[in-house]
RNA sequence: GGGCUGAUAGCUCAGUUGGGAGAGCAUCGGCCUUACAAGCCGAGGGUCACAGGUUCGAGCCCUGUUCAGCCCA
């Protein structure tokens, strides 16, 4: 019988004796301070043999523990006159007992929580009885020091710390599991002396007593015993295998944190004590899948999400995308089905291109091999140099399980560089008449698209093959094929920054085009305004990508084009580009815009001037840093006189 | 009670040694421009939870608070 010290009702029982009336047995009044003083009467009845919070009050008090049922839960011989009542009688029993001899105050309702058996639902009664442990300090000691000194490395790190908190306060693990499946533990009971053996083989003989009358253990082995021999047991082991020498340790061990103990760790213990070497060198914690209210994903809750539905209806390599897409570190997924849908239009696009890329090799007569060509034009050469940069960002994203930015990186490369800007900018060479320039571009299409799958084969497996099925390949699978490598050799840093240039011009007329609400239909004329030798040159010699892109009707480039009364212009670094716009043009709303503007600018150079103007800035900041924001703030100010000027000019159009 | 993680655009989320914030979807305007309307072009939208601190400079580093989720006892 145990009471709480603190308990004012039962001060100074503590270490009394307390016979209980129906067995006639004698208790010892235990004082504990687990029992809770505001439940009942603050009297605690402790059987350590039938509940494991009692069990451990037992052993602090040094309580016997008395067992008082038999395996299928009727009473035994310590249950005296309930000996042989199933659990439930034995308790109606003792009620009326108890009622006879006018011992009971009072019965309360009272809510509790007992296990059921998850399969049959009948009660199951904490029952104590022999089981068998593995003596894990001794394993988990390696297994702690080979992730303390980065033999195996935990992804993401922070990993590492549950990992190192569960090891070192790590308990003997229970192996023995009650019931009729599984592999039975490998002990025999002897009818005659009551020792246990313990072998490989059936044994025939105790081996203490030499007698034959061998019983073995019913408990089986828990199943995470067997998993943690996975590493090896899968590649031949005990035998010494090709492939266990060959493939062990392994390299990645990939798993949801919720099995990094009940699993990982396990293998790690059971790699180093039976190979004597870790089972992998990393484990990737990947996040968990919840719902959309961010619950975790359960068969009893019926929260599932059914990837095969999803799959159904977004596409596999959609949802693989998109898993991919969220898969950044130390973070759990809620599934977003907007954004799958925005990666099914993504697969979508890549279908497109293709058929794009199609349409335009029926007569090319190469392979997907990158030749050495003069004949590559600057939108060749820059996409060239974007997908070798890509191919690097893709694989150091790999390396650092950063799959989110693999993943970015590929669908920012895809739409954004090949679809929106080498597609459009390539056309008019596929259309050409001159052979060898059309040759030349068709075979940077090929050979860029055909890169381009390669890299996005591990997120969209499906649609990667199929579409490489159709090129002039070498090989007979994607799957296989060589995954494409950064080549420093192959950075084109001057025709970046050449496209870079004509770029941003296209893009300054468009915004013009949008912001005067001109119609697409509609071509222009457009003025580029430059001192500068070199962006003039650029713009001249690539002025063709401009006039399809901006869809112009006439361009002039040079230092002293005509800018006519009437017209937009934009500020880009080192030049004007100008629309003429007589008699399309309206002044309010050209106003409008360049106020706009150059609010945004007198915005930036009072921040900027501000910071150059403190001291501290200046004498503590690194160089570089203040270099560039001195360059920032002197194109902006040019960037300002020029549209004040304009401005001006509009002002006075509309006077 | 101890520990971990998170709070960023209307929504779901990125943001890797600290150098004035990005994506998808949604919104607004214009387009059937011969790969793609599941699309194209343009635009708007954020005191990066709150309060301090360190720093020339903080979404990021430190302390505290609030809220949310998870793990352990």
């Amino acid at each position: 019988m145990a009471i709480n010290p603190e308990d004012p009702r039962h001060k100074g029982q503590g270490g009394k004796i307390v016979v209980l009336p129906l067995l006639k047995r004698e208790l010892p009044i235990i004082e504990d301070s687990y029992v809770d003083i505001e439940f009942g009467t603050g009297a605690l009845k402790v059987t350590p043999a039938h509940d494991p919070n009692d069990f451990e009050i037992g052993r602090r008090h040094k309580l016997e523990s008395i067992n008082v049922m038999n395996p299928d839960a009727s009473m035994n011989d310590k249950a005296g006159p309930y000996k042989g009542q199933d659990r439930f009688a034995a308790r109606k029993s003792i009620v009326e007992d108890l009622k006879a001899q006018d011992l009971l105050v009072k019965i309360e309702d009272h809510t509790h929580k007992v296990g059921h058996c998850y399969r049959c639902k009948t009660v199951v009664e904490p029952y104590l009885s022999k089981q068998w442990f593995v003596k894990t300090q001794p394993l988990a000691k390696p297994a702690i020091e080979a992730v303390r000194n980065g033999t195996i490395k935990i992804v993401p790190k922070f990993w590492e710390n549950t990992y190192f908190e569960w090891m070192e306060n790590i308990r003997d693990w229970c192996i023995s599991r009650q019931i009729w499946w599984g592999h039975q533990i490998p002990a025999w009971t002897c009818g005659k002396c009551n020792e246990f053996t313990v072998a490989r083989e059936t044994p025939s003989a105790c081996k203490h007593c030499g007698g034959s009358d061998l019983v073995q253990e019913t408990d089986v082995l828990d199943t995470w015993f067997s998993s943690a021999l996975w590493p090896f047991s899968t590649l031949g082991w005990p035998d010494q295998t090709e492939s266990l020498k060959k493939f062990y340790p392994t390299s990645v061990l990939c798993t949801g944190f919720d099995i990094l103990f009940f699993w990982v760790a396990r293998m790690i213990m059971m790699g180093l004590k039976f190979m004597g070497d870790i089972p992998f060198h990393h484990v990737y914690i990947h996040a968990l899948i919840r719902d959309a209210e961010g619950q975790k994903m359960s068969k009893t809750k019926g929260n599932v999400i059914d990837p095969l539905v999803m799959m159904d209806q977004y596409g596999t390599d959609a949802l693989r995308f998109t898993l991919a897409a969220f898969a950044a570190q130390g973070r759990d997924i809620k599934l977003d089905e907007d954004r799958i849908d925005g990666y099914r239009n993504f697969c979508n696009k890549l279908w497109n291109a293709s058929r794009f890329a199609f349409m335009n090799l029926e007569d090319y007569k190469g392979t997907c091999a990158l030749e050495a060509s003069k004949h590559q034009s600057l939108a060749d050469r820059w996409i060239l140099s974007r997908l070798n940069r890509t191919a690097q960002d893709v694989q150091v994203a790999l390396e650092a399980f950063r799959f989110n930015d693999a993943a970015t990186t590929l669908y920012k490369f895809i739409w954004n560089e090949f679809c929106d800007w080498y597609i459009e900018l390539s056309k008019s060479r596929l259309n050409s008449d001159n052979a060898d320039e059309k040759h030349a571009t068709q075979n940077v299409l090929v050979h860029v698209l055909e890169a381009t799958l390669k890299l996005l084969h591990p997120f969209m497996p499906f649609i990667t093959e199929e579409i490489w099925q159709k090129l002039p390949k070498d090989g007979d699978s994607i799957m296989v094929a060589p995954f494409p490598e950064f080549d420093p050799k192959r950075e084109d840093a001057e025709a970046e920054a050449h496209l870079q240039w004509i770029m941003e011009i296209i893009n300054a007329t468009r915004n013009i085009r949008g912001e005067m609400n001109l119609k697409p239909s509609l071509k222009i004329p457009l003025r580029i305004k430059t001192n500068d030798p070199e962006k003039e040159l650029i713009a001249n010699t690539s002025a063709h990508y401009v006039i399809e892109l901006a869809r112009l009707e006439d361009l002039e480039i040079g230092p002293s084009v005509a800018k006519p009364k009437v017209s937009a212009s934009s500020i880009l670094s080192g030049a004007e580009v100008i629309v003429p716009l007589e008699g399309l043009m309206d002044f309010g709303e050209e106003k409008k815009r360049l106020e706009k503007e150059l609010k945004k600018v007198e915005k930036e150079i009072i921040f900027l001037s501000k910071k150059l103007s403190n001291p501290n800035f200046v004498d503590r900041a690194p160089p570089d840093v203040i270099e560039k924001d001195r360059q920032k703030h002197k194109d902006l100010s040019e960037k300002q006189t020029k549209l004040q000027v304009h401005l001006k000019t509009i002002e006075q159009a509309l006077a």
